[in-house]
DNA sequence: GTGAAAGCGCTAACAG
DNA sequence: CTGTTAGCGCTTTCAC
């Protein structure tokens, strides 16, 4: 920065002001600075500005799997949100640990950002701790925590699986099964389950056809799997929710290969609203939580807490939609 | 880490020693330092270290699409083979636009990563010149650029995709499509495609059918309707290759919805081995291009580049895989 | 094994 | 609109 200055014939610190653009410096001096920058191939250092503004102009986000179309979406709306006030977002993934979450809280809170967006409302204590002590604003999103670190952005897991079973019983089905993930790890995959048998138990319906799948991700395999479970041990089963779109999905091709009729014989349900439940033959029921959305309320939260606008600790309710598709047809 | 030093009793280089974990450091003063850390909820300011040692631990990685579980697994294995080293990933998606990708690459390099890796082998002249300039390993990955910046892990799109029309042309199909992209955008397809055409040519087959679905990425909705297309204007087709296995699976449900017997009269493939590729019915044949293994390969060659084990730009020759499923049974 | 001094490249704060 | 001074929180370097 000092040679550009030299170069341009101005102080080190007109250089950036320049950089900054904030419109300060003269148009002369800004334009000699670019042209300067420019010939020796300049690269402003964010480390140091970081340093000495004490900005980094981070914003940390943890989501359980970089590779879940959801989340993705979510980052994105995020990252859309965020890129105008010059942000950039430090991405990190637990694979649905909350272990592993605090390994990468702690990390990410090195580098210093300005705000920290978690997926999820369960952490260890560490993790609250570390996430009080850095006094950044905090956004839980994906989930209505019971005990808010900071801001939220999400919806209860449980009511929105209730409203795809209340349109299952309406559609005339009785024996519904929930395909699900190992309750230890997957906790909005617990709350889902949680409010299938809620939802069951309030219609007055068996609550016993639970399958569990394994450790989250349910991958497509594993909801087929379980589908080939659930078709030999009860085959009576009328309905199938599953955690996921892409565990239903899964479960559906199961049907395929058995030559079991969807929605004939038994209806299927998903969430999440993936691409493949809209076009899948035939198309999936499912919730749509709104990700892109998620993302983008959060990065409004996360700006307004950088204005100091947000005195409180704000929730933003965001109201899943159902979608009733072939997949789910009356009985 | 002052604080730190003056409750701990010693100087504050003995704590940064400490930090660094490398053993200099007696046991007591060792101990004391982390006890009067945790005391005093002391975070390390990574910002700082990087500024006054020059070395950010960062890895800065460029991909078309978040969104995208073949791009994801190779973040992924990137991710886990410098985890071990310490060293974080800096992500940025660049849409499938180059201009996008310059001023990613210009954003990203302002964070002084140690090393840049970006997908695909075609950039503008600035994004090579600021990857020049800064001096750091550079890795293109998922192709086979003709120019290299610096080191590679990738493939020939082209001869994959050739090999895919050299299985359909042995299965016996002949009048054999293509639903691809926009050719502006995403260079890999474009290769994809390029390796289409010259593999007809080699069989002495038309090479006009031809379907471009509009920019990447091709959605699976965007498949179903060149499928309906196809079908509509071109109806004696009797094997569709897509330049995804995601378009392929759109493609299929078109023909299921329209009671078109796949493979029975026309022959589908798709292309990146997705997990929907092989769990749906009838199964994709597609090529499997080691996503996970591209990011574990781009990992060893960044922490050799650092250690100074590689002298040589060195380019790792990934080799797809042809994967047959029922798709494409003879005709 | 430990400490003292200096400085990484920028910008806050103040002055003009 | 521009410049000067000082210092962000670490680590390099050198000394013991």
């Amino acid at each position: 920065m000092i040679d550009i200055a030299r170069l341009a014939g101005v102080s080190p610190m007109t250089v950036s002001r320049a950089f900054k653009a904030d419109g300060t410096v003269s148009e002369a001096a800004q334009a000699a600075v670019m042209k300067a920058a420019e010939d020796l191939g300049y690269v402003f250092d964010s480390t140091a500005s970081a340093l000495r503004s004490q900005r980094s102009d981070f914003v940390a986000v943890t989501i359980p799997s970089i590779n879940n179309a959801n989340f993705a979406d979510t980052v994105r709306g995020l990252s859309d949100g965020l890129r105008a006030r010059g942000l950039q977002i430090l991405l990190g993934y637990t694979d649905y640990d909350v272990q592993a979450e605090e390994t990468l809280i702690a990390q990410l809170l090195r580098r210093r950002p300005e705000a920290m967006v978690v997926t999820g409302g369960t952490h260890t204590d560490r993790s609250r701790a570390l996430l009080d002590k850095a006094a950044i604003p905090v956004i839980e999103i994906w989930d209505l925590p019971d005990r808010p670190i900071g801001h939220v952005v999400g919806f209860s897991n449980a009511a929105a699986m209730g409203t795809l079973v209340d349109h299952l019983v309406a559609q005339g089905r009785r024996r519904i099964a929930f395909i699900g993930g190992d309750a230890a790890r997957d906790t909005r995959g617990t709350d889902r389950r949680r409010g299938f048998v809620a939802a069951m138990q309030r219609h007055g319906l068996d609550t016993t056809r639970l399958i569990d799948a394994g450790p989250p991700p349910i991958s497509m395999a594993e909801g087929a799997a379980a589908m080939a479970d659930l078709l030999a041990r009860l085959p009576d089963t009328d309905a199938v929710v599953c955690v996921s779109d892409l565990s239903a999905f899964g479960a559906l091709t199961e049907c395929q290969r058995q030559g079991v009729d969807v929605p004939g014989r038994v209806a299927i349900a998903g969430f999440g609203d993936y691409e493949i439940a809209a076009i899948c033959v035939p198309p999936l029921t499912t919730i749509n939580p709104f990700p892109r959305r998620i993302g983008s309320d959060a990065a409004s939260l996360i700006l307004q807490a950088l204005d100091g606008t947000l005195s409180q600790p704000a929730t933003i309710h965001i109201a899943p939609e159902l979608l009733t598709r072939a997949s789910s047809s009356g009985a």
